[in-house]
This record gives C-alpha cells, sequence and structure tokens, in this order.
DNA sequence: TTGTATATTCAACATATGTTGAATATATTG
DNA sequence: CAATATATTCAACATATGTTGAATATACAA
C-alpha cells in the first residue's frame, strides 16, 4: 500500500520550497527544511530537480507560464472590449492585475505562496535578471505597448518610470510583510488583496496620467 | 608602522558587509566573504561586532540614526516654509523622499548600498518587522499625520495604502536591480536617481489626490 | 509470474559555516 | 621604561551544508 503517488510527492517539494523560499529567500533555506516540510528525505528532492538551484528555477517556473498565460488571455479581453477606441489607462492597469489579485485569492494557498516568491525575486539584484527575462518581460512589453497607445503623447522614459512605480507598489504587495498591518495599527491588513488592488488601480492611473501627460 | 587605524578596519568591514547584504542578503552572505572583502581576518568581524546577525544589525543601524534625524530636519523645514497654511501633498512627499535622494548621490557609495540594503529588509517579511520598527517606523508615522493634515477629508486606511504604494515604488528605486535599464532597452537607468526621483513626486501626490479625495 | 524502469531511502562524502580560545602584536597609560 | 588594555592573527572546533552512490522498494510492461 503506497502512501502518496509519485507526483503528490514531487509535487509537495516544490510546495514546501515555494514557501520557503517566498519567506527567506534562496540562500535562508537548506534542502533538508525543504524535504522536512514535504515530509520526504533529502536526497528525493535532488533525484527529482537535480541542483538546489535548480528546484528554485523548478518552483519559479511551475506556475510562471499559466500565471504569464492568463494575463496575456485578460489584456486581449480587455482589448477587445474597448471596442475599436483605446482602452482606458484604468482598463489596461485592471487587465495587468486581476490575474494576480485571482492567484492571489485562490483556494490554493500555494499561489500566495509563490507571487511571495516573485516578489523576492523582483527585488533581489541577483535573481531579477536571471528569472525574469525568460517569463514575465515578454508580457510586460505587451502591457507597456497598451499604455503607449493609451498615452500617445507620452515620453518613453515617463511611461517606463510609472510602471517600475507600479511595479515596486506591486510586489511589496505581493511580499506581505505585514509592515501596513503595524503602520496603520491594524486599520489595513496585508492579506486583504482587494484592498490593495482596489486603491492601486486609481492610485496608478492617476499618478501615469499626471507624469505622462492626459490620455487621448 | 601600522597600516590603517583600529576604526578604519571595523569600518572597513562595515562597508563590505554592507555591500555584500544589500546584493545577496543576510543568508547569502559569509563572514569569511565580508572579511575578504574587507581584507581582515575572519575573526575580527566577530572580536568586533559578535555573531553574524549583530554585524548584519550594527550595518543598518549604523546609519539609520543619521538618515533619520536628516529626514526629520527636513519635514519640519518643509512645515516652517508653508507658513501658516498647511503644506501641499508635494512638499510633503519632496521632504520624504528628498534625504533618500541626497544619500544616493552621496560621494561616499556605502550610501547607495545601505539604502540598497534597507530596500531587501524592507521586502523582507522576516527582517522587516525586526528592523524597521526601532528607528523609521516613527518618522514614517510623522510623515503620515503630515498627510492626514493635507488630506483632511481621506479616509485614514486610503492614507496607509496610498503610503504603502509609494513605499514599495521607492524600494525598488532603492534596491537598484537594474530591470529598468532592460525594459526600457537603455533609455531609462536605475542609476539616474534625479529622474527616478522627479518623476516620483508627481505620481505619487496624484495617485492620493485620486484615492484619497481633493486635498484642502 | 518475471524483468525492467522508476521512485525512494539510507549512509556517507567533502566542504563550508559561524564561532571560539589561545597566542601575538600593537597601542595606551603609569 | 614597564604594565596594561586593546586589537589582530592563527588554528581549530563542532556542526551544517549540498550532493552522491549504493541499496531497497514500488510501479509497470511483457
Amino acid at each position: 500500500m503506497k502512501e502518496k503517488s509519485t507526483s503528490e510527492k514531487s509535487e509537495r517539494i516544490l510546495d514546501a520550497a515555494e514557501e520557503l523560499f517566498a519567506r527567506h529567500g534562496y540562500d535562508g533555506v537548506t534542502m533538508r527544511q525543504i524535504a522536512a516540510k514535504a515530509e520526504v528525505d533529502v536526497a528525493l528532492a535532488s533525484y527529482h530537480f537535480g541542483k538546489k538551484v535548480d528546484l528554485f528555477h523548478a518552483v519559479f517556473n511551475r506556475r510562471a507560464e499559466l500565471l504569464s498565460a492568463s494575463r496575456q488571455e485578460v489584456l486581449l479581453a480587455s482589448k477587445e472590449q474597448a471596442s475599436g477606441g483605446t482602452q482606458t489607462l484604468e482598463q489596461i492597469i485592471e487587465a495587468f492585475l486581476l490575474p494576480l489579485k485571482l492567484a492571489q485569492e485562490s483556494r490554493d494557498p500555494g499561489w500566495r505562496n509563490y507571487l511571495a516568491m516573485v516578489a523576492y525575486v523582483m527585488a533581489s539584484p541577483v535573481w531579477n535578471e536571471v528569472l525574469m527575462p525568460n517569463v514575465y518581460d515578454k508580457r510586460v512589453t505587451e502591457f507597456i505597448d497598451a499604455l503607449k497607445a493609451a498615452l500617445p503623447h507620452a515620453k518613453e522614459e515617463d511611461i517606463h518610470w510609472c510602471y517600475h512605480y507600479m511595479s515596486g507598489a506591486l510586489a511589496l504587495t505581493l511580499a506581505q510583510t505585514g509592515r501596513i498591518d503595524r503602520l496603520s495599527g491594524g486599520k489595513c491588513k496585508s492579506s486583504d488583496f482587494d484592498a490593495a488592488y482596489n486603491r492601486m488601480i486609481p492610485f496608478v492611473a492617476a499618478g501615469f496620467r499626471k507624469v505622462c501627460g492626459l490620455d487621448s
């Protein structure tokens, strides 16, 4: 009698690694900690995924394509909805954020861990250039193109800097450090993604308009 | 004949640790790497600063008071300049960011490393609650009070969320990951703090106004 | 069934890690 | 100068680390 199927153990390893990498970063986690959390032998992680750095890549890439595809889909749907005319800034930003919000609110807690790990990667000078270009940067380019269309008179640098600010606001939200809970005396909660995203859209849109000029 | 004074070696250790912690995080750095970069014996770091975690605290705290004091000073001067009436949003945000910009542009490259390390701490769920409350959160509270005065009709949650977004935009700027360089095809540079801060002020101010309602 | 590929465990390795204590040098003070 | 405190080096420790190879178990195909 077997307890779990093969793929279950392999995914338990990914789940455990995901949770630990999200909180402690790559170097703050040992293979033994991962194995312990996944309740498997240490050697099994190496058997399935190779070196530690390969496991890190595997965890990062597991949900990357899924999320990126969902993003493209939503952005496309948003484009079509704005029949004929260009989308509003709010529509573009919402399309960019919606898949993340849905992932955060998923019943699978792994998605929250994954996005916290993405935030870690985004903020890390070391991992950023290694992991972000492969999957995510392509969709970011599409997103920026949509912004250019909505802000035809904007200088390209302005758009890039504004995207940079949005990216930072997003990363800190995904990271879930709990700081806003502390600073607000409990009035705001890191886990309240509805609150975070509902305000982020008008905040960012207004910033874009101010810096990049009125949209057409 | 002695090569360097005692305090110089001790500060070389702090400088080396600062640079390495900023880039690789706490767990990504070994005492031996720090010692090597500082060109001192490994044991010397322990002799001066105790355990590794204490060295981390020492690096973080070395410039914290200095920066925090500069921040308070600028915020106070900004308050007085707005004689009688309350400050504008832009003035408040500028006062918040100016000391950081000055530090970034300092001739001492240690300041850039330090601020990148602060960004790492801000984005880390583990270190955030350990290190941020001691020094920085007090000034943040003053800053938020100024915002409340400038946005008398705003709900407190809205202000906190907007501050959270600004905080994220700031953190990613301090982190200097180089991502904006890549995404913009070289049009924007992570090291161009003038560009980053000049746009961040109107961006954030517009976001606050949109989310928190018009200022008085 | 038997044979074979896959999955999992166990034990061990070489190396890297933070930290310490004793020894030595340098500075400071009387 | 001598005496004392501080700073620095050296060597070593116990432990933790990623990784591997052999042994064993399980799944699967013939």
